[in-house]
DNA sequence: TAATATTATTTGCAGTTACAAATATCGACA
DNA sequence: TGTCGATATTTGTAACTGCAAATAATATTA
């Protein structure tokens, strides 16, 4: 095994990297990484409960449960009992979430143009496939260890 | 922009499922995900100064003291002062460290071959590739961001 | 060569994270 | 319909993280 060759090591520089891009553009809109991850997701794919969200987002639910506390706080997003289902909790973007987002979204936009210049449409198409691919292949694994444990 | 086809939130999902895929296995052998990025940093390149290693690790220089400390406990890794430059520290293996990495080193092997097999030869070297490039996109972007900051 | 700037690493501190246990509600069924 | 197991979320707790300041050593320059 070669470190250069390393899935595991090849996104997580990527990823830190994304991380430390974006933050001075959070950073001055009051923000944490993991709020961004959160308002993004809402943002774009509706209301949702905590534990969706937490898939959405891939933040640790217990977490989550208090970067929501944090979120509420500032007056990003709000939380409401499920109407069918009690247990749930119901998370939607207030007015200030949305028009936080928006202000962030010209420049994450941006941003990733800007370090995706060299790409062409069609490795662009075939990086996101790729890493769609990965994803489904990994779910596979962890529902595999799942079924080990429960079996 | 949507969701699914932003690469931050792509190379995220990723990036955690890993971690949760090899946890586990990290676990059995007392060592955490950070560490076990130290380890096979030093495994596969040798002794390295902490700044080196940050880098290599994508772990923030004041954390990786930390983390270093923690791996110093427990006899995975040794500190010493630099021969030619007493300002920094050199990393190295202990025969201890080393022999954890080549415990936990198949398994992981074996969870990248699992979790790609479906990945034919050259998906994967695309794949690597790819991420190798946004790397290069991302750091150049950051030295942008560093001579914006500094002219 | 003394003073000052620069580089490498650690440490103070305040806040964040994740595991496990607790709480709240639902669904099934005797 | 009361009890029991399952599901959704929060909270207790102990450890981890990252910023900024402090420390330690080297390089520069007057």
């Amino acid at each position: 095994m070669e470190l250069g060759t390393y899935l595991p090591y090849l996104v997580n520089r990527v990823g830190q990297r994304f991380i430390s891009d974006i933050t001075p553009v959070l950073s001055e809109a009051g923000v944490d990484i993991q709020s961004w991850r959160v308002l993004i997701a809402l943002y774009q794919r509706g209301s949702q409960p905590v534990g969706a969200l937490s898939d959405l987002t891939s933040i640790n639910f217990s977490t989550l449960s208090r970067v929501l506390g944090r979120m509420e706080k500032k007056d990003l997003v709000r939380r409401h009992r499920g109407a069918d289902d009690a247990r749930s909790f119901t998370i939607d973007l207030t007015a200030t979430g949305r028009s936080v987002t928006e202000a962030i979204l010209p420049q994450a936009t941006a941003l990733e143009a800007k370090v995706t210049g060299d790409f062409s449409e069609a490795e662009l198409a075939m990086l996101r496939q790729l890493l769609g691919k990965l994803y489904a292949g990994l779910s596979d694994y962890s529902a595999d260890q799942d079924n080990r444990l429960a079996g």
